[in-house]
DNA sequence: TCGTACTTGATTGTTGACAATCTGCAAAAC
DNA sequence: GTTTTGCAGATTGTCAACAATCAAGTACGA
């Protein structure tokens, strides 16, 4: 009995996916490439019939979704995909910051191995996409990158929080269309001074290095927008959790 | 035409609410209470029938439930009250740690008026608790003066996963059974010490004492557990997002 | 006696139909 | 001309029946 219509080989791992992973896989595709633009209104019955499943998997993916911030839900009036703004990007890089050193600071002082071919795996794909400028699959890799360090810490719930804000980012990446063309080199020398400090067990070095990475990332992503970047505030959310004793 | 079989007077503000937002509140309530014990198993069509309603908005309880911690859904198995290891309680207080002294930096950095009688009225509901030796009530009070706090600052997605840590902190109370009544008084003294620090707007005090506060709760937790207090686990946690530069 | 395959009962996953609610438009009243 | 009221359409919320899945218990064979 063959997996409803799914052209793609079937890993073996774990078991089937339901209905609602299909549906939710399917517009978080969507959504992250931008096919589904912010503010668009998704209406549960003409999704049934396009993907061929009946609106109760297609409501429980619409919950699943909202839960990842990929959507907004109002009593109603069904879903639609949430608007970005600035405010946004500076909230998500600031809980980033300080969630993602937790992770980090606890990797590093635990006795845990890290898992190093990973890492490098990904610094790999992240200096190819540099070389052929490439600047989307050299996000998503330094975002592979990150997820790999936050889930080796072992947190579990420091590990879900971080994969939505995950979601949060592709979000902005698809929507903002910001040009990083210009750091691609700069972003790969900082991530790679990262991992030096990471396998090095520097924990200071890498902690500093980390939150400079996304002050950097941020600055990229609001100096594009129209309220141009509010470095009084984001110099708020960023110390604010590394406040030295007065 | 009156509201489903409910005998408290209703509340005119927002819309009338769904079947599901009191399923939810009912499970809520059974779970922080108590009532239902961790590893302990929910049927959904038991459910639906003890409240009255059919097993969509059961549903759809569950998975909201789910995403805020309070249970534990796996495939074809139904949902499950999560057990509570030291770990967890280890995670929690550092997320909130940090998550908190960012919201409370930027509330602080912020033009933003400081709700200061909604603040005032939560320390003397502590404190009338102390005086009573009311430990539960003053837990509460201290969870409420913190989320006043943190909802201040403005960030939505940190106040999100902040009240998902609430219900986390709220299990612990209701399962772990700690005794924190020796330590009321100083938990008093402490959180008056950063109430003052917070209206004087001096945020460097304000963060001290708020990590500090954190510090001591987790103490109180674990060391009553079974493992013992880690407290270099715990140093990892805390000053994991509070790194000075080497 | 131990291990394996089958059967059975219970429980969740899915479906289509029905009810409640909301938005937008148009007509009537002021 | 402006506001209000009623209607119509569309959309989500709810429900009960059906299908798929899983865990435990049972019988069978080595």
């Amino acid at each position: 009995m063959a997996r409803k219509g799914v052209g793609v080989p079937v890993r073996s791992r774990g078991p089937a996916p339901s209905n609602v992973d299909l549906v939710a896989e399917a517009l978080r595709e969507a959504i992250i490439t931008g096919r589904l633009q912010p503010g668009e209104r998704i209406k549960e019955i003409p999704l049934a019939q396009q993907l061929e499943v009946s609106r109760g998997p297609i409501r429980d993916a619409l919950r699943l979704l909202e839960h990842d911030g990929l959507l907004e839900i109002i009593p109603n009036r069904g879903a639609v995909v949430p608007e970005v703004h600035p405010i946004d990007v500076l909230e998500v890089y600031a809980m980033r910051a300080s969630l993602g050193s937790l992770a980090l600071h606890k990797l590093l002082l635990d006795e845990r191995e890290l898992p190093v071919r990973t890492l490098e795996k990904e610094l790999r794909r992240f200096q190819r996409a540099v070389e052929r400028r490439h600047a989307a699959e050299a996000a998503d890799a330094d975002l592979r990158y990150q997820s790999t360090i936050v889930a080796s810490a072992g947190l579990r719930r420091v590990t879900a929080d971080w994969e939505r804000l995950t979601w949060q980012v592709r979000i902005f990446i698809a929507t903002l269309h910001i040009r990083y063309d210009d750091s691609l080199a700069i972003m790969f020398e900082e991530i790679d001074a990262l991992h030096s400090a990471i396998v090095r067990r520097q924990g200071a070095d890498a902690e500093r290095l980390w939150r400079e990475k996304f002050e950097r990332w941020v600055r990229d992503f609001v100096e594009q927008l129209d309220t141009g970047f509010d470095s009084e505030l984001w110099a708020a959310l960023t110390t604010g959790s590394s406040a030295r004793p007065a």
